[in-house]
DNA sequence: TGAATTTTGGTACTAAAGTATGAGGGTAAC
DNA sequence: GTTACCCTCATACTTTAGTACCAAAATTCA
């Protein structure tokens, strides 16, 4: 399908000079008995065939165009979909209940609400909370909370 | 000078005519003698205007450029400089030693730091954060912050 | 199995946070 | 000038947080 399409203008152009011939057979025989007529003949033909190549060679050269390709930036602002800091978390080297303790903290809950959460007593909370302080080198709460969302080893 | 470079191929088209007028004579002249040569003298008349609408197509062609515009996507790690949610904010009402306050709060602060650096007794101090929690409906330092942060009225 | 670590929990205490209430001085609007 | 905030500070109290020290299960690992 393709090829019939491409060759399209070959056969037309085939064609078209098949019907020339018996055309210009025919020119040939009027012309004949006007005086200096072959002059006119071959210039009409010279015409006709420039014509007929300009218009053949500009349905071959539609399909051969140039195309300039300008490419147009378009930024796109990345939301960055947080990563956790596993190396900064490694560092600290929390237990996984401690850590647990602290996603809680950071959330804003109190002890007795965490030791709920957990199904734990709030001594015990009480003493993750203090082995974490130690670990993360703070002295409350709110500096657990700062100090783990600026390494990022929390949301 | 544009102009100039636009109509060359006709310029040069038209010195290429003259100079067959004195060819097609010579040819004419020449082929007189031979039978049937008239035949083939169009025909190769034919041809050659053919080649030549061709040539001259191609060359008047060429200047058509079709651009083609492409928008590319670059994607840009937008690192967002913060903006304050203004909007929340107000609707809080706090006032501006509240909000200082909530500042140095969220940092980590104690309330006797934030007093010291305030130059203001503990007891200010106290005052301003119990409003605080009023207007933000926390009932804690630790859900403040979570929720300041969460609303993007602070850093 | 034994040692180390984790997880759990307790008591006792101190420190800090948070609530409630009052009060005095300042400022700005009505 | 009175009303309404804003800012300051105090006292008294309750609650929560945090420290220190201890200890018993449970788990992990060599």
């Amino acid at each position: 399908m393709r090829y019939l399409k491409e060759f399209r203008h070959i056969i037309l152009y085939g064609l078209i000079l098949a019907m020339l011939v018996f055309a210009l057979k025919w020119l040939q025989w009027k012309f004949v008995l006007v005086d200096n007529a072959i002059d006119i003949y071959i210039g009409l033909v010279a015409l006709f065939f420039t014509i007929l190549g300009i218009w053949v060679a500009s349905h071959i050269m539609r399909s051969r165009v140039e195309t300039l390709i300008v490419e147009k930036e378009i930024i796109v602002p990345q939301s960055e979909p947080f990563a956790i800091n596993t190396a900064e978390l490694q560092k600290l080297n929390l237990n996984s209940r401690e850590y647990e303790v602290l996603q809680l903290l950071a959330q804003g809950h109190s002890n007795a609400d965490i030791a709920a959460s957990l199904f734990l007593s709030i001594s015990t909370i009480k003493t993750h909370v203090s082995n974490l302080y130690f670990k993360m080198d703070v002295k409350s709460r709110t500096q657990a909370i700062t100090k783990a969302k600026q390494l990022k080893i929390i949301e």
